[in-house]
RNA sequence: GGCGACGUGGCCAAGUGGCAAGGCAAGGGUCUGCAAAACCCUCAUCAUGGGUUCAAAUCCCAUCGUCGCCUCCA
């Protein structure tokens, strides 16, 4: 069974192929770096973390390309405010933000480019656009001619006419068209600057993602990724440059993935109500966003609340319960216990995979995780061995991972502390045979204030972090 | 005004023609000194009104509601 992709283009769902087999070219727009990064990103960089893990898993060789816009208006006002260096302030937030895509467990890109590394080609490419007659200078500017695009707006689904060009901005009337858009944008005295046939200058936002994409994976890419809040103008502009330029289709598949709305509104910098990725990790675990994310379809708005974070914290512990190790004196499951568990495996990668196929349904991946967590608890309920519970929960660690989940309870770095839970533990077994509860239970919840889990069983004590 | 998406139990959410996944919460039970975890049981006819069909949450029409894009935006 084939991989099926809904692509914004075709507006359904369509069979992947890809160009050269067995292989993706993936450009997935990554962020203007002039602000700290909220989960507002992080959903668009693990929406694509997610399909590129499973594309993995499907066997393709996946080369993931993640830009970052690294000059524009919005950097060097914001340095100007701050009166610093509008390269610096870039730099310091592209630091920023490749620690928190780690921090979320997101693996890195195959190749992050900056738009300021690309400029010798974003120059040709405007070059060459304005000899096919698809781009003209005005002043020290240059400006891509929508008139002569007939497919302008085809992924947007809108037609020139239809849109009301200057309804909420100012027309600029030298332009020929009020919708013709800028390729490169005369700089001003004291901002970034590079030479050109036109001046002294910097790219337009659009044109930058064009160059990456044809320097690092060619004139013909299979996915091309981002928020849906770029699919007008930005991508409807890439597609025009491009095509114009090349004379041959682009991307095969636009994704795009849907908005995280804080109370009902889109979150983003403009608005103001936002939550940082930092601010998020400081409560919460990694997998908790993430399981949020694979939670709703990546398609779908998704609204942020305490509520549903907190029921994501709760769901990552149900998941990391189907990784209890057994009891040590377990004495051993049933075989119908064993068979059943044996059915569920193949029945939850069969699922999982099905689920995925079809436009990385992760949620209802998720369902078939959660019904074999259910069916190895069972199994752990009814003795069954650390043997035989291995192939059952290592089935669950390969396919959560692919999900770019850890189910780690483990805090890194307190390794050290383990002897001395160890040696309360024992303690407190000691009390308990003396039935001095009042005791025993001191030390348990002394110890669940310092997020330290202890559970009695039938084989003793075991603790987890919280 | 134009384009588009969505409306499934208390909350999140999958399912897009054939008896409504899963998670969280809640209630009951088993286990336990107690607790926690785990296990077992209970918990929806799918915004509303029409229509098509042997059969609809799933297709069509209408209504109401929510949201996104049209401007920088993941």
């Amino acid at each position: 069974m084939s991989i099926k992709l809904y692509s914004t283009l075709s507006r359904r769902k369509e069979d992947f192929e890809t160009i050269e087999p067995g292989k993706v070219r993936m450009y997935v727009c990554g962020v203007t770096v002039y602000h700290k990064a909220h989960i507002g990103h992080a959903m668009f960089a693990l929406v694509f973390d997610v399909i590129r893990r499973y594309l993995e898993y499907r066997g393709y060789a996946v080369r993931h390309v993640m830009n970052f816009t690294d000059v524009d208006d919005k950097i060097i006002n914001r340095a100007n405010q701050l009166g610093v260096n509008p390269f610096e302030l870039a730099e310091g937030y592209i630091r920023e933000f490749q620690q928190n895509l780690a921090d979320l467990n997101v693996l890195p890109a195959t190749i992050n480019p900056r738009a300021t590394q690309e400029i010798d080609l974003i120059i040709k490419m405007i070059e060459g656009l304005i000899e096919k007659g698809f781009a003209y200078p005005l002043d020290s500017d240059v400006y891509f001619r929508v008139d002569k695009d007939p497919d302008y707006g085809k992924l947007s689904g809108r037609r020139l006419d239809d849109m009301q060009a200057g309804a909420r901005i100012d027309v600029d009337n030298r332009k020929e068209n009020p919708m013709d858009f800028a390729l490169w944008k005369a700089s001003k005295p004291g901002e970034p600057a590079w030479d050109s046939p036109w001046g002294q200058g910097r790219p337009g936002w659009h044109i930058e993602c064009s160059a990456m994409n044809l320097n690092h994976l060619g004139e013909q890419i299979d996915i091309h990724g981002g928020g849906n809040d770029l699919i007008f103008p930005h991508h409807e502009n890439e597609i025009a440059q491009t095509e114009s330029l090349t004379g041959k289709q682009f991307a095969r598949y636009w994704v795009h993935n849907g908005m995280l709305q804080l109370s009902g509104e889109k979150m983003s910098k403009s608005l103001g109500n936002l939550v940082s990725i930092d601010d998020f990790l400081a409560k919460h675990k990694a997998d908790s966003l993430r399981f949020l994310i694979l939670n709703s379809g990546y398609r779908n708005p998704l609204s942020y609340s305490d509520e549903i974070v907190e029921q994501a914290d709760r769901a990552i512990e149900r998941l990391q319960s189907g990784l209890r190790p057994a009891e040590a004196a377990a004495a051993g499951a049933s075989t119908q216990d064993l068979e059943d568990l044996q059915k569920q495996m193949v029945a939850t990668r069969t699922g999982f995979e099905q689920s995925m196929d079809d436009d990385f349904n992760s949620a209802g991946a998720l369902g078939y995780l959660f019904e074999l967590v259910r069916v190895i608890n069972q199994a752990h309920a009814e003795g069954a061995t650390a043997a035989q519970l291995a192939p059952a929960q290592d089935l669950l660690k390969e396919l959560t991972g692919v999900l770019g989940l850890q189910l780690e309870n483990s805090r890194a770095g307190d390794q050290a502390v383990e002897p001395f839970i160890q040696l309360l533990i024992d303690l407190r077994l000691e009390l308990r045979a003396q039935k001095l509860y009042q005791l025993s239970d001191l030390i348990r919840n002394r110890l669940l204030d310092m997020g330290v889990i202890l559970e009695d069983g039938k084989g003793g004590t075991s603790w987890r972090f919280k």
